[in-house]
DNA sequence: CCCTGGTTTCGACGGATGTCAAACTCGACG
DNA sequence: CGTCGAGTTTGACATCCGTCGAAACCAGGG
């Protein structure tokens, strides 16, 4: 898949998606809807869990929805969160040990 | 190894190492070492491949040895980076979907 | 129809970050 | 030594980012 030294604009892709994992308080939420892999977490779950405001939360969980990490559903009063394995698998496949050594051998 | 949500200390060290991944010019920098897996780099290598000036690059390259992603060795006038291929590997195991599957399991 | 509770958006503030030019360090080579 | 080239550090500046309180939005229940 990725044979090759990143382009200019893969890169930009990529970092995306590694900005957003950047922060404790995102990294923290992917982890606890991750914990439910395949099941949803209502944010009311989330923002108990942090000292941070709900807003705050709110910001964070809007970042991870942007880099596409996680999909939202509303459901009545309230929101659920879940895990896009997709996005995780192509960031974790970047960093991956023998993909790099793929690489560098196809170079 | 990680089969339970991320602490606030593992968050914390965690979103570190992807912060230094966070933008495109280090994932760049990071790509091109890499390909060159075992071996080393010049940084002569890489300041010729950017637009950005020396300085700059120096700069992203001392974020990528601070998170400890690659290791630097200064030999005659130059000086050599290579990848620290542990520390990527842990990164990418935290986003590999079979982990996330093995900690809702845990969970 | 208007409260009430859950969630997001807005506006503002302080701290972190990417970038460059200039100054500095460190080997090598006369 | 003195200089030169490779790389790093320093200082400054503009921008971005995390955070909060206040306000707005949205669905459900008197």
């Amino acid at each position: 898949m990725v044979t090759e030294p990143l382009t200019e604009s893969g890169a930009a892709a990529l970092s995306q998606g590694f900005k957003a994992l950047s922060d404790p308080v995102r990294l923290r939420l992917l982890s606890l809807i991750a914990a439910r892999a395949g099941d949803e977490v209502c944010v009311c779950e989330l923002t108990d869990t942090f000292t941070q405001s709900g807003p705050t939360i709110s910001h964070h969980l809007k970042v991870l929805r942007d880099a596409g990490l996680v999909s939202s559903e509303r459901r009545g009063s309230w929101v659920y969160y879940r895990i896009v394995p997709a996005a995780l698998g192509t960031l974790s496949q970047v960093l991956d040990p023998s993909t790099l050594a793929a690489r560098a051998a196809g170079q």
